[in-house]
DNA sequence: CTGTTAGCGCCTTCAT
DNA sequence: ATGAAGGCGCTAACAG
């Protein structure tokens, strides 16, 4: 393997010379850049990135930590990054957290020297006692999609995840909803996820605002995804007094919800209105009407603030607030007028303990 | 940031010392020891990664070329060298690939000197003029999920896509079908995928093993993705003899296949069979018939594979085979009888110019 | 304009 | 068991 010394001898200059035209230094006169150029191409040589790296002091490289990156909401956060990054002269690198043992080696190693120039962490909301970490880091870092008063003082790219709960239940009460159910991960985790929890607090609000009592036996929580959203969907639904709409803090969790409505006989939204969050790809699939975020924005953005941060620090964190939107489909509508008044709805157990492959019929309302 | 001669100053001992208990060398007294670590820890050091891996000649880390890493039958076999990875000491990096420039830059740039240990390459199968490149790399490479002849000669991961093919068509061809479509990537594309050509193999093969004609029109091709398959099956499904079953590429072209059916009011599995391919987990969501894969496992074994291969060269290049596995499940069923001297289907076209939202409706036969 | 020199931080001989 | 010295490949500052 060929190096700079190589090419140096070979061209008949110096040591520096060759550095210059790596570099495209105008210093050097077109004749010997040239006579350089030749010595490299003949050598097939190519600069040492490490070598280069540790003269430079920089890695040149970005990390990104980021929790379950096989979840769709997040692979299309890391397509932002890694599209604005593609153009830029940093390379990725990723680390994946599924445990809580590995985000805190994350937070820990990473942050720290050498490993990169700066530091995107997605959905991790840091703790209190991982905040002395992040507030005077040796890199800088960016949260996306953490929001948490205490972290005010770091850089970040959030949605504001209240008004979008707020949106997605006014948007039932305006269809006219009065049982109101809500579907999400759990409030309290070992992540400290801040979305479920902020969605939440905007669905509390719209409830007040509305007159309408919160019931606790209308919000499922549990682990995230789909199967453990099915089986919080079909505890509401078989209450005696079920929900008439169901706003779940995910599209994935939606589906769910989507699936229990089907197994139960239920017909959407005929018989059920649902609202998702996200606004991911197979969301218009299914006609979900949801709450539109930004997900590719929100990494892209990520990673030009980080960039910017690198090359000059801010005296004050930045922060920055991606919008929602309502997107209307076919899953919501105004309830049923006889669901006023309705007792206890009974439904074939036959379904739960064996729920049918597929039946599943809804139209728009 | 203190260096490895800080450390040593603190703890009054020679550079190398430190260096020893850094890398637990045994050629240190406990008491030195004791004391160095001490030092260490008081200056909250930690060595530089970009020196090691400059002085060591090893990179630490460990790139991954592909392309669409959004797709979720990409993240899953990402996922898998995630896994892998995180319990190595390798670093892993990403180079997404969406344009055929950016491919050749990447697998100019990346498996050159320098950026890594190791290259894992994703569904890109190279040409016959990037052989050269990857015969004798600079850095070891392993294939995962590209299969061309050509390559025997390359480390790889693979799953033999013409028996998925095969199997697909054949449980089709047993339920009875006599006309059976096929809706994949346009067989000749730019990046060289093989995998919807292997399965279009394996169905040609059935098909004429069983006697049925192979008839072109029949067979949609076109960009990857949901809504490309759609417009395809469309066509498929409209044609005056069209298919009593169709076998999709992919799971995410088999949704395609599932919308244009509910469009046109044919029922699944009644009026159509549809079988897809790999099992991602919105498979069984859909209650959807394919052949299943095993991507993770596929990244995981690539991930060991390269390390094994980093750590002592074959002399001969490695192929591993991953199975596949049929998976029956709601889309798939005997074809009606009445199918069997039906003449030409007649469809409103108001729904192909204004497809309704959702009406979906099939059940298991 | 260009050659030379001194690091960047660490690992690894080589003496001791 | 340990200290000193040389080198990994490159950049940057300094003379010329």
């Amino acid at each position: 393997m060929p190096t700079i010394r190589d090419v140096a001898e070979k061209a008949g200059v110096g040591l520096g010379t060759v550095s210059r035209v790596l570099n495209d230094s105008p210093l050097v006169s077109d004749t010997t850049r040239r006579r350089v150029l030749q010595a490299i191409s003949d050598l097939n040589y190519t600069p040492s990135l490490t070598a280069r790296r540790l003269s430079l002091g920089k890695t040149m490289t970005i990390a990104v930590i980021v929790p379950f990156f096989t979840r769709p909401s997040v692979t299309e956060r890391l397509r932002g990054i890694e599209n604005t990054l593609a153009s830029s002269d940093y390379d990725l690198t990723i680390y994946n957290v599924e445990t809580v043992k590995r985000r805190d080696e994350c937070l820990q190693h990473v942050i720290r020297h050498e490993r990169a120039d700066g530091v995107i962490i997605i959905s991790l909301s840091p703790r209190d006692e991982d905040l002395p970490l992040l507030v005077n880091p040796e890199i800088p870092v960016v949260l996306v999609d953490a929001n948490h008063a205490s972290l005010a003082v770091l850089n970040r790219v959030v949605v504001d995840d209240v008004a979008g709960g707020r949106a997605a239940t006014q948007h039932l009460v305006e269809l006219g909803h009065q049982h109101i159910g809500y579907i999400s991960d759990y409030l309290e985790e070992p992540f400290n996820f801040t979305s479920s929890r902020d969605r939440y607090l905007g669905y509390r609000q719209i409830l007040e605002a509305a007159g309408l009592p919160f019931r606790s036996e209308y919000h499922g929580q549990g682990p995230h995804g789909r199967q453990e959203a099915y089986e919080n969907a079909v505890k509401l639904l078989t209450l005696p007094d079920s929900p008439t709409a169901i706003f779940a803090a995910s599209d994935t969790q939606a589906m769910g919800v989507l699936q229990a409505a089907r197994d139960l006989g239920l017909q959407v939204p005929e018989d059920l209105s649902v609202i998702g969050y996200d606004d991911l790809e197979i969301a218009e699939y299914l006609s979900l009407t949801t709450i539109r975020q930004l997900l590719c924005l929100s990494g892209q953005r990520g990673a030009e603030l980080l960039i910017e941060v690198i090359q000059d620090p801010p005296k004050e964190p930045i922060c920055e607030v991606l919008p929602t939107e309502l997107v209307v489909r076919g899953t919501t509508a105004p309830p049923k007028p006889e669901d006023e008044n309705r007792g206890s709805a009974v439904y074939p157990p036959a379904s739960l303990d064996n729920p049918s492959p597929i039946s599943q019929s809804w139209h728009t309302g």
